[in-house]
DNA sequence: TTGACATCGTTCATGATGTGAACTATATTA
DNA sequence: TAATATAGTTCACATCATGAACGATGTCAA
């Protein structure tokens, strides 16, 4: 009998952890269409638009934070800073206090970009929570920060 | 009251979406790290370690099913494939029934391939589960599914 | 104070990922 | 058999990203 529950639990675990492979693959597929789609929406690569939305709550950020940020080596955040100004989205000025630091802000033209972005997102997602049946949200959110909490830990042990 | 409940309910619903965001933003993050981390493991580029992986369950594939399965333009599908036949893990041949097509399969070194990936995204994903609670296992588990049936709703509501 | 070292941003070479149009060679079908 | 459709290739182009080298600053210790 304790074999028996033995084998049971270890198929159990491999039918989740396959369940658990195919449903994470389903949804990153799931978001990177998503943000393709935004991207073509509001006309501007998805690196821009990433970049973009980096300045909520942030008035000034440098070329080292973005690339921090957005993850990539600097060389990239310059190129991406430069491809916005062009696009008369963000400006360059020099930091009075560092003259080898350029200070990065939105334009004007840039904010409103922003909230127009950050609208549609927030409509999207409130979209998303309406799908699903309003006793199950708080289930769905923990469910998916207990994953979040997961998947840091895995990272950490790898590392 | 009832506006003072009302009132609530949209912070609520406010709070959730965002969370939401934030949530499904991180996982995919996570998810675009683990990938590129493991194509580098395998020291095969993302996208062809991807059209390694669809072989599990079929011997053989054609560029085009390739490219529907990939989801890329059939160009694309051209060079992957490419790639992975000077690599050595896959090979062409000509369909006895078509001579427009060409049956794709894996060498055997590129099945061993396929198998070591195959073993450590279950390991991984085990791992994932180890990291959860037993009792919460089931519950996260639907509660993506909950999550992906929504996501879809979404789409085609866009559609 | 000055010399060694670190930091910020830029440029360039390189490679991965991807699309769409044009083209060749085969099927299919009216 | 002529028009049309399909499979795969090639090419031009765009996007995303890295790492090395470099110039201009800033910092700090001898």
């Amino acid at each position: 009998m304790n074999d028996v529950n033995q084998t049971n639990d270890v198929r159990i675990l491999e039918y989740q952890a396959n369940k658990l492979q195919e449903l994470i693959g389903e949804l990153h597929n799931c978001c990177k269409e998503r943000y393709a789609t935004e991207a073509k929406a509001f006309k501007v690569p998805q690196a821009e638009l990433r970049c973009l939305m980096l300045f909520e709550g942030h008035k000034y950020l440098t070329g080292i934070q973005i690339s921090g940020l957005l993850d990539v080596a600097k060389s990239r955040a310059t190129v991406i800073i430069e491809n916005l100004v062009k696009k008369g989205l963000v400006q360059r000025s020099q930091d009075p206090n560092d003259a080898r630091v350029k200070l990065i802000s939105l334009t004007p033209v840039g904010q409103r970009k922003v909230r127009e972005i950050e609208e549609f997102m927030f409509t999207l997602h409130q979209q998303l929570l309406d799908h699903i049946d309003p006793i199950q949200r708080t289930g769905v959110i923990s469910a998916l920060e207990t994953l979040r909490s997961s998947m840091e830990s895995v990272k950490a042990q790898l590392a």
